[in-house]
DNA sequence: ACCTGAACACCGTTCAAGT
DNA sequence: ACCTGAACACCGTTCAAGT
């Protein structure tokens, strides 16, 4: 017996619920629920259970998709890597040619990433990743953004408007100073009222830091 | 009756021992050994208690010093930034009078101190401490080493050394390139052989930052 | 192949009871 | 005043059992 288009759709939106962690999207429901509860609660009131309950399930379940809670923070962490480099390139696409303006650009969507997401970008420098190779596609998605900072790095020098030397030295120094200003910014070092002023002041202190590294002429 | 000196002073010992923490030195005790336990096995492994029994007492028994275990942890914080502001003092004392050159020693003492406190420092920078006036003497801790960052800034202002402007701009650009250093090489984000090189390291990235805000002349 | 139920060792916190 | 013993609710992890 035929069913009526809106039945069938019914059943098999009912089949694709009762069934869809079967698929393999238990995992990205998992890791998408522990980025939630993350930015809800921070990162120390995250427990695997919780995480779980969210999404329906058993939490012996995750275990299933994560070896332990630390993967799953792990996959959290390169999600949040992979969203930061999509959200640099974005940025990049959106910039003039001018290398020095291109470099502020990039920063800014980093501090802005970091801002808008401060608990996932917590547990993306969280000290549990250090064992190495533990997680490499973790370490590929880091490595993925700093990539993109030396790329803009050695085009500065290049068109001779940045020192030249060693472009590791530069793009290094370009992420010190970025992740330090977030860090004093999330753990108020440094108080500020709103997203916008919080990029605003950080242009404040990156204008030295580039004036520091530019070819005079 | 009376007793031979040596008897005496192993009875003072024993009494001493077995009555110490009636005093007020449990409270020592507990910071002493969380310390000691977060830099042999990392923030995350350190609960109350392991601390409880490295000092040997049960563990309710820090609950009359220490209304939780967040309140434990910044005490370990606090006397973090004490060391910290006591090592940049004994640095600035013993640096010349020329303002750049007692500015990188006031950032080698804090990235030296970082280095061979990692997971204290790590303590330092935790996300537990925001909520607002929960531990002020913490607080005070902390403004003392920023304190006496803005001092240096200011002489090397009066000196016509650095940009003249905001001191709390420089000051607090001096603290995010050193942190955000500090923070690359614990996580891991830079490889660095030994304590040494970290430093060395460090002078490099550090001096482009120094003429950003230099005066040139 | 994927999830559940039950169990284990451990944790932070509380509180009545001991000295 | 300061510490202990016992209890509570909760956690990460394991594993046999279900579908």
């Amino acid at each position: 017996m035929l069913l009526s288009p809106p039945m069938r759709r019914a059943k098999v939106a009912a089949a694709k619920k009762k069934t869809a962690y079967h698929h393999g999207d238990l995992r990205r429901a998992l890791v998408t629920a522990a980025t939630a509860a993350i930015e809800e609660a921070g990162e120390g009131a995250l427990t695997l259970r919780e995480v779980a309950r969210r999404v329906g399930v058993t939490h012996p379940a995750a275990y299933r998709h994560f070896e332990d809670k630390t993967a799953l923070l792990a996959a959290v962490a390169e999600e949040g890597y992979v969203v930061l480099a999509d959200a640099i390139e974005r940025a990049l696409g959106a910039a003039s040619s001018r290398p020095r303006e291109r470099l502020r650009a990039l920063a800014v969507a980093y501090v802005d990433f970091a801002v808008r997401s401060p608990a996932q970008y917590a547990v993306m420098w969280g000290p549990r990743f250090n064992t190495d190779g533990r997680f490499p596609s973790l370490e590929a998605a880091i490595r993925r953004v700093y990539e993109l900072v030396a790329r803009e790095v050695e085009r500065g020098q290049a068109e001779g408007d940045l020192r030249p030397g060693q472009t590791r030295d530069l793009a290094i120094g370009l992420w010190v100073v970025g992740h330090g200003y977030v860090e004093l910014v999330a753990r108020r070092r440094i108080r500020v009222k709103s997203r916008e002023k919080a990029i605003e002041y950080f242009l404040t202190l990156f204008e030295p830091w580039l004036d520091g590294i530019a070819v005079k002429r």
